[in-house]
DNA sequence: AACTCCAGTGAACAACGTTCAATTAGAACG
DNA sequence: CGTTCTAATTGAACGTTGTTCACTGGAGTT
């Protein structure tokens, strides 16, 4: 029942990344399997083999567009002047992002890599890149201090931010605190340009 | 090969959590499993559930002496008459903890359990426990604010620290940020006891 | 028409959590 | 001591999982 002429090499392996990344939209990473993926795309387990090294091949293609995804959302971001307001506009665009894909932001931090498997290297770059939008900001607030600052800045509060709304996320911000996670976000956004603000030179 | 009196109903009960306990500090909550907890202790897995109702039970179980024991760590923190410092030795008891028992805290978060069971309720409340006391740093530092200023300061500040440990525990502090967790840590208290002197009555 | 190639199959493997009939050691009793 | 009863333990079994691989049969080439 070989069935060649379906689809071509690159039709197949985009079909498998589509079909994974709605396989785990909507199910969630648990419920996402070797083989119920191949019988959403009407394959067999083996086939996957033929196109992709592994499972985890698979879904590192996923999340590399989760990731992509979510560098959109901070590029449409509502625009502003202030650089204040400008990092309260991302923190939305980050919440957003996650509350619409939240099975897929879980997907990016809770599958389990193989021991010994690296981190992406673009995975790293993707992550940076928002970070230095977010440093960008804090240079504006600071003209004054160097770009170092700013970058520590921009890293403590991106961390800080995926930090709770993960923890949201995965329904696990209840076990901590018992309020609306919008609310803590920009209680946290306003904690960080505080502590800018009050720097010394 | 019935063993009946190599040991008691709660002799076993206990090997079993010890051991798990030891298996997940060691070779972390992936090389876990039910055949090889249960070639650890001598018996077979099919024991395993004539005492436990399955494997959620026991890793919740070792996942309470977790939380059990950073409660223990708190009250060991080095006393300070200072509220802010008082922050800071807490901090680093946690810090301190965590890193002693990398493999446990994220057996803690990372293990998943089945999709509808629910948090055992002494989860929370061992978690809420911690964060009154960090909260009551907080009211030492402004008893004029009151009470549930310094309850949510407090869950920000746990979960702020919370989470940035969990991304170094887990090693994907290094996605976000370049620098030594010990002092991110530090510099988050600062922000936090920051934050709140600055509060408005 | 014959030949080569390779995408796809489906069976197989080891390991997983979990269940359960069967076994059998130890306790209880006459 | 012998018998009976109870329940602790086993080991096979089921349905999953990720992954591998000998085989097949249709497509492209000669």
């Amino acid at each position: 029942m070989a069935r060649r002429a379906d689809h071509s090499k690159e039709e197949l392996a985009s079909l498998v990344v589509n079909t994974a990344e709605e396989l785990i939209a909507e199910e969630g990473i648990d419920a996402f399997s070797a083989r119920s993926l191949s019988r959403a795309i009407g394959y067999t387990a083996g086939t996957l083999y033929h196109h992709f090294k592994d499972l985890d091949d698979i879904v590192t293609q996923v999340n590399t567009r989760t990731l992509v995804g979510l560098a959109q959302a901070f590029a449409d971001a509502t625009p502003s002047g202030d650089p204040r307001q400008m990092l309260h506009n991302y923190a939305d665009a980050f919440l957003g992002y996650i509350t619409l894909k939240r099975n897929l932001w879980n997907a990016l931090f809770e599958f389990r890599r193989k021991p010994d498997q690296p981190v992406p290297p673009w995975y790293i770059e993707a992550i940076a890149s928002l970070i230095r939008i977010i440093a960008q900001c804090f240079h504006d607030i600071r003209p004054d201090l160097d770009d170092k600052t700013a970058r520590q800045s921009g890293q403590l509060v991106f961390a800080s931010i995926h930090s709770v709304v993960s923890l949201d996320s995965s329904g696990r911000l209840s076990l901590v605190m018992d309020r609306d996670i919008g609310k803590v976000v920009h209680e946290l956004v306003d904690m960080h340009i505080l502590a800018y603000t009050h720097r010394a030179k």
